[in-house]
DNA sequence: CCGGACTCCTGTGCGC
DNA sequence: TGCGCACAGGAGTCCG
């Protein structure tokens, strides 16, 4: 039997699904799944139509660290139990789902996933932490959140106010919408290196490791340029660069990072949204010098000496 | 106050 | 072939 779950719902499904059971709901370690802004705001806009206006029957918790919660309560009134579900909402890469009398924070760290499925058994699954019964048009359907490494988690707070003011007040503007003007002015307050600035939610929320390097690359600035003295053309061009990148993912569908364009049937083709991350020693596609490979931030970051020059 | 280092966790992939 | 270890990452926390 075919599995129910949409297609567009299943974002963590890429190109090596082809290899496992068309129903497979999962697919670790796949790169290209790592939850970035473009994957969480291409899961907000998935999931906006079927969850908006529907109301939560019963909430599960199976683990119960991985609920933060801001107020005392049982679990499933935390998780919205009994309340409709009202909006979804993007900060950086988090979201919130604003139920009538609560609000639910998801993060997907490292290898969280948020899917959609009409599935019953997935509350027995591995590293299934919550499952949320919900209303549709055509029955029950359960919301599953899955985390594996746990890097990821559930905040729960008493409505959206109390989110903005005790959580998300911590993060900078949103990547896919900051002005190159406050974007300099943030920049210059610190001397740290632009990359570990950049991957700072507290100066510019939704970059991640993978989008630092590949904005870095286009922008033609070297990762270890302290933040602060960056030209004023440099910084517009970060900025840019950071917009561009993210702003494309999402309208690709949730990642540039897929390897194959839907109907174009060629499974061959690996020409990826990859310029540099993962690509260390091999060929720049600009120039063709070799790429570097160095750590920064406890971060493997790769760029381009010849494109990225440390020297102004 | 700032920035660097450490920590959490598990699947993967490499080397022996 | 199999085992074990190093590695990957976001972000909170701690310490100099």
């Amino acid at each position: 039997m075919l599995d129910v779950i949409s297609s567009a719902w299943r974002f963590t499904i890429r190109l090596k699904a082809a290899f496992l059971p068309v129903n497979h709901p999962f697919n670790e370690r796949d790169l290209s799944s790592l939850p970035e802004l473009p994957e969480i705001e291409h899961l907000r806009q998935t999931l906006l139509e079927p969850l908006v206006g529907q109301r939560v029957l019963m909430a599960r918790l199976r683990r119960s660290d991985v609920l933060r919660r801001s107020s005392p309560g049982r679990a499933d009134q935390l998780l919205l139990s009994g309340q409709t579900m009202l909006d979804l909402r993007r900060r950086g890469k988090q979201l919130a789902i604003i139920g009538d009398a609560g609000v639910i924070c998801v993060h997907l760290g490292m290898s969280g996933q948020l899917f959609l499925t009409d599935r019953s058994r997935f509350g027995h699954s591995e590293h299934v932490h919550a499952v949320w019964s919900i209303t549709s048009p055509t029955g029950p359907r359960r919301l599953v959140f899955r985390d594996p490494r746990r890097f990821g988690g559930l905040w729960s707070f008493e409505s959206i106010d109390q989110l903005e003011s005790t959580r998300w007040h911590r993060l900078g503007p949103d990547a896919v919408a900051i002005r190159s003007r406050d974007f300099a002015d943030r920049l210059q307050r610190t001397r740290r290196p632009i990359k570990t600035a950049l991957l700072d939610q507290a100066v510019i929320a939704g970059v991640g490791n993978i989008y630092a390097d590949e904005s870095l690359h286009r922008a033609r600035v070297h990762p270890e340029r302290p933040a602060c003295e960056l030209q004023r053309a440099e910084v517009t061009r970060v900025a840019s660069a950071v917009r561009d990148v993210l702003r494309h993912a999402i309208r690709a569908g949730g990642s540039t990072l897929r390897d194959y364009r839907d109907g174009s049937g060629n499974a061959g083709e690996f020409q990826s949204a990859h310029l540099v991350y993962g690509r260390g020693g091999e060929a720049c596609t600009s120039c063709g010098h070799v790429l570097t490979l160095i750590r920064l931030a406890q971060r493997a970051t790769v760029f381009c000496e010849r494109c990225q020059p440390r020297t102004f």
